[in-house]
DNA sequence: TAAATAGTCAAGCGACTATTTAACTATTTG
DNA sequence: CAAATAGTTAAATAGTCGCTTGACTATTTA
């Protein structure tokens, strides 16, 4: 889970890349969790349009998807998107964790 | 610079959407700054393809470039990049900060 | 001023992506 | 089982992106 290659974590930031997909991440954030038919509402978006993004975004691991009966519940994982930040953002990391570069 | 649209998000992170864009990003987040000589050579690419990136990298403000004679150095915008990253990673801030939705 | 170093830019290619439409699958309820 | 709800998938179109090549600009040094 921390083992992930720099495709891995590039993935995860073309996934956060598109608006329409952005704008769904930035919704789940402010939620626990939501379930299709209210995402697509909330964003205002069809619903293949949603499974598309939904796709994309469960793929590259930045969403966990958990069927409860006819609906599904999407919700970010934050784990994951921590651990593509802070390759690229210092400040939450020691210095000597860092891989070393030569 | 904290007034950031949903679109100029998504841009940012789509600059840290490529393996290569992402590695140089990710370089440079181990180093103060880099001269453009320097960072291809460690990363491995033609100058024309780092022009390209850095380009990329520059217009979605995730670096910042400064002339120094013949030289030109880059460094990371780490405000801007954590301005993009907070709206989708809540742990830093503190939900009352959050916009409302409803 | 000529040569060397540092970086930019435009054209072209192949590969990928976002969106819509329409048909299809899965699960629950009457 | 039939109808309704929830979500998937394929095809088609239009647009974007990464990379290479080769020519171009800017700055320093001899």
């Amino acid at each position: 889970m921390s083992k992930m290659s720099v495709e891995g974590r590039a993935r995860m930031f073309a996934a956060l890349s598109d608006p329409t997909r952005l704008r769904l991440v930035e919704l789940l954030s402010e939620e626990d969790e939501l379930c299709g038919t209210h995402i697509a509402e909330r964003a205002g978006i069809s619903m293949a349009l949603l499974s598309h993004h939904w796709k994309v975004l469960s793929d590259a691991g930045v969403v966990v998807k958990e069927r409860r009966g006819q609906r599904q519940y999407c919700r970010l994982d934050h784990e994951a998107l921590s651990s593509a930040f802070e390759y690229v953002w210092p400040q939450r990391r020691i210095r000597s964790q860092l891989a070393p570069t030569h």
